[in-house]
DNA sequence: AACTATTTATAAGA
DNA sequence: TTCTTATAAATAGTT
C-alpha cells in the first residue's frame, strides 16, 4: 500500500527505516488491537524498534499473562511452528515461481526445473549461512573454553582481551556464586519463618497483595534504587517487586485494556502522557479498568509523546503500548536461539544451560544440541536516563509455574485466563 | 478494508468470528513479518484462537523459546515431528510438481523430480541440524562472554562448572600471551637487528606480519570499534561489534530461518554484509552492558536514532511487564496471587545507555531478586546423527568464512537474514 | 507531520 | 476452508 510496492527485504537507509518502522508499527499494532477485540483472543506483541525499543501490545491482562499462557501451552503446540515454518518455506518458493512465471515467463520444461533449483538453491543458501553462523559460534565457543584453538590465535589484543573477558565472567560467576549462596540460606530462613508464622510458603505466597493492592511498601522507584531497600534481604527484596509491580507496572495492568470512547480524549501530542509514562505508577492510575467488556467502544488515541505515534486509530484505539519499563528500564525481550526457551532482555546477559555444565561437556559436545533442550532466560538491565529515572524494574518473583525435569508445571495458577487449547480445532 | 466498515466489537457469532480471525491472523502475521524483514527488528507475536490454540510468529525462529525454560520435547517425539515434515515437505514438492505439469509443460525428467525432492529433504534435514548446532553454540559462546548471564544461573553445580572452565580458559589464554610474547620479544629482536642491518624503518614496517590480521573477523570491525571506542577492544568487541557506514549497528537477527528466493540474495565476497551479519547475530542479542565492552562505541552506534516513542497509546497503556527470573535453566514463573502468572522482565532496554551505566551494573546485580529454585531443567540431548545428510558439498561449509591464525574471517557471506513468514494456518 | 496515489487487507458472498 | 470482488485501510514517497 503505497505509491510502489515495496520489496520485502531489509530498508537500508537507517532514516527510511525507522520512519517505516513508525509508521509498520503502529499499524501492526492496531492490527493487533482490532483482532483482540474482534475475536476476542489473548494476543501479546513484543517488538523492538531498529534502535532497540520496545513496543508491546497485549489485549486484556498484562503480557505476562498471554506469555505465562504461552509457557502453559503444551509443548507440542509450541513448537508446531517450526514445522509450518518449513511448510511455509514451499509456499513461498511456489509463490514465487508463479509469479515469475506471470511475469511473462512462458512455464517451460524449464520452468519446472528452475523451480527446483531455485529450492535447492535457498536451501543450499541457507544452510550455507547457519553453517557460518555455527562455525562462528563454534569458534567463539571454543575459545573461550580454552581450547587449543587459542593456540591459533596470534594477535595478542585479542589474547589480552579475551584474557579479560575471561577474567570478568570469572569475577561475574564467583559473583553469582556468592550471591546464590546467600540467596538460598535466606529464603531458606525466610520460608522457616513463614512457615511458623503463617503455614505454608505457598499459602503465604497467596496472601500477598493483589496487585493494585493497598500494598505501601514502596514505589517501584524507590525499590529499585534501593538495594536495601528496607529489607535488606534478597527475599524480601523479591516481595519489595511484587509490591512495586503492583505500584508501579501493576496498576497498569487492567488499564492495558480497552478503553472506551467517553473514557479517552483525544489529547494533541504532549507531554502529559510522556510524564505519565515515566510515572508510572501514577499512569495506571489515569488508565480507566477496561476489560473485556467495552465492546463497540472506540477508544482514541492521543498523540503520543515523541516517536511518531500519530491518531492513527481511526476509530477504535488501542491500547495498546509502547511498553515502557518503569523505573527507569526497559525491557527487551528477545528471543534466543535454540530448541528450547529462552527469554532475553537486551543488554543483559546469557544464560546457561541445565546440566550443560553439570560435568558431561566433552560428551555433551558431541551431541551438540544439549542446550537446545534447555530454556533459557537472559536478563539484561539498564537504568534509563532521559526520564531522570535511574533505576531499574524491580522483578518479581515467580510463583506458581516451575520448570522442572519434568517440564513446566503449575503451582497457584491462576487459570482464569488460561482457554485450554484445542489441539484440532483452531 | 470490506465491502462494508467493520466496527471493532467482539464478533458474536462464533463462525463469523472464527472466519475473521484467521483471515486477520494471517494478515496479521504477515505484517509481523514484513516488519520484521523491513526494519530489521526483533519481534515476536503471540496469539491464542478464539478457540484457544495458539500461532506465533518471531523473526529469529526462536519463539518457542522466549518465555520459559521447558522442557524437553522427548526424543522419539521429535523424531517423529521431523519425519512428518519431511514427509509433509516431499509431499508439497511432489504436488507441485505434479501441479506444474499439469499445467501443460511435461515435466524435464521425472527422475529430476525425484531428485530434487530427495534433496530437498537432505537439506532441510542438513539445515535442522546444523541450525541446532548453531544454536547450541551460540549459547554456549554467549554464556561465557555475556556478563549478566551468569546471573541467570541458579544451579551451583553449573556455576562450579563454568568456574572451572573458565579457569582453565583463562590458564591457556595467558599462557599463550606469554608464549606469543616471547616470539615477538624475538622477533622484535630480530627485527631490530635486521634493521640495522638492511633496511629503513619503514621498510621493516611493512615486512611485519599483520597484527589482528587483515583477514581477521575483527578487521573491518574493530577498526570501526577503535575509531570510537578507543583502544583495548574487548573480544567480543571484534566478534560481534560492527558499525557500518551510518554509523548504525546493524541489527540483523541471527538465526536462520528459511528464507524466499526473493528475499534471498547472494553476497558474493561482500565481508560488510558478512561482519554485519555476524554482528547481528550476536550483537542484537548480547548487547555489551556498560563496563564491558566499548561503550563509547557502543553508545555512538546506539544513540543513532532519536526514536523517542513513549507511550503514544494513550488509553493504552502498557505494561506490564515481562519480568524476567534468571534462573538459568530453572525458571520460575510466578503469577502474582489471584491475578494469574506473571512473568517480569526485568532490566532494561539497552538503547543508548549502555555505558552511561557501566558502574551501575553490580548493584543491579543485587537487586536482582532472590530466586532460589530447586528444581532444575532436566537436560536431554538430542543426539544428532548426521550420516545420512550429505546434501551439501563440503566446500560449502567453509565458504565465507574462514578460522585462521589470526581468528575468523568472513566472506561471502549474506547478511540477509530473515525468517519465514508464518503465514500459515495454525 | 501531512498528503495522496497505490498497494493491501478483507468483509461478504459463493 | 478457499476464492472472488468490492471496498476500506495501510502506507511509500513526497512535501
Amino acid at each position: 500500500m503505497g505509491r510502489v510496492k515495496l520489496e520485502i527485504k531489509k530498508i537500508e537507509n537507517p532514516t527510511n527505516r525507522q520512519v517505516t518502522y513508525s509508521k509498520r508499527r503502529n499499524g501492526l499494532i492496531k492490527k493487533a488491537y482490532e483482532l483482540s477485540v474482534l475475536c476476542d483472543i489473548d494476543i501479546a506483541v513484543i517488538m523492538f524498534s531498529p534502535s532497540g525499543k520496545l513496543t508491546q501490545f497485549c489485549k486484556n491482562d498484562r503480557i505476562e499473562d498471554v506469555i505465562t499462557r504461552f509457557a502453559n501451552t503444551p509443548l507440542h503446540e509450541r513448537t508446531k511452528r517450526k514445522f509450518e515454518n518449513l511448510e511455509y518455506l514451499n509456499k513461498a518458493i511456489r509463490k514465487l515461481n508463479s509469479e515469475r512465471e506471470m511475469e511473462g515467463q512462458q512455464p517451460r520444461g524449464m520452468g519446472y526445473g528452475e523451480h527446483n533449483s531455485l529450492e535447492v538453491e535457498e536451501l543450499q543458501a541457507t544452510l550455507k549461512k547457519v553453517l557460518m553462523e555455527k562455525q562462528f559460534f563454534e569458534q567463539k565457543a571454543r575459545l573461550f573454553q580454552g581450547e587449543e584453538s587459542i593456540n591459533s590465535l596470534t594477535s595478542m589484543n585479542q589474547l589480552v582481551a579475551i584474557e579479560r573477558e575471561l577474567e570478568q565472567a570469572l569475577v561475574k560467576v564467583r559473583e553469582r556464586k556468592g550471591q546464590l549462596g546467600q540467596e538460598e540460606s535466606q529464603l531458606a530462613l525466610m520460608r522457616q519463618q513463614n512457615l511458623l508464622q503463617h503455614g505454608t510458603f505457598v499459602q503465604q505466597m497467596m496472601e500477598m497483595p493483589a496487585r493494585g493492592g493497598t500494598s505501601n511498601l514502596s514505589d517501584g522507584q524507590s525499590t529499585a534504587t534501593n538495594i536495601g531497600g528496607g529489607q535488606g534481604s534478597q527475599f524480601h527484596s523479591w516481595m519489595d517487586h511484587r509490591v512495586n509491580q503492583d505500584g508501579y507496572m501493576d496498576s497498569a495492568p487492567t488499564s492495558m485494556s480497552m478503553m472506551s470512547a467517553s473514557q479517552m480524549r483525544e489529547t494533541g501530542g504532549n507531554s502529559e502522557s510522556t510524564a505519565s509514562f515515566y510515572q508510572g505508577a501514577s499512569q495506571a492510575q489515569q488508565m480507566p479498568l477496561g476489560g473485556h467488556g467495552n465492546h463497540g467502544n472506540q477508544l482514541e488515541l492521543r498523540g503520543g509523546d515523541g516517536e511518531s505515534n500519530t491518531n492513527f486509530f481511526h476509530g477504535a484505539k488501542t491500547e495498546a503500548g509502547v511498553q515502557f519499563f518503569p523505573g527507569g528500564s526497559q525491557a527487551q525481550l528477545v528471543p534466543l536461539s535454540g530448541h528450547g526457551s529462552q527469554l532475553e532482555l537486551r543488554g543483559g546477559d546469557s544464560e546457561a544451560n541445565s546440566g550443560f555444565y553439570g560435568g558431561l561437556q566433552q560428551q555433551q559436545q558431541q551431541q551438540l544440541p544439549a542446550v537446545s533442550h534447555s530454556s533459557q532466560v537472559e536478563l539484561r538491565q539498564q537504568p534509563i536516563t532521559s526520564s531522570g529515572i535511574t533505576g531499574f524494574r524491580p522483578s518479581m518473583m515467580n510463583q506458581g509455574l516451575r520448570v522442572g525435569p519434568q517440564g513446566l508445571s503449575l503451582e497457584n495458577f491462576d487459570d482464569q485466563n488460561y482457554e485450554a487449547p484445542n489441539y484440532y480445532n483452531p
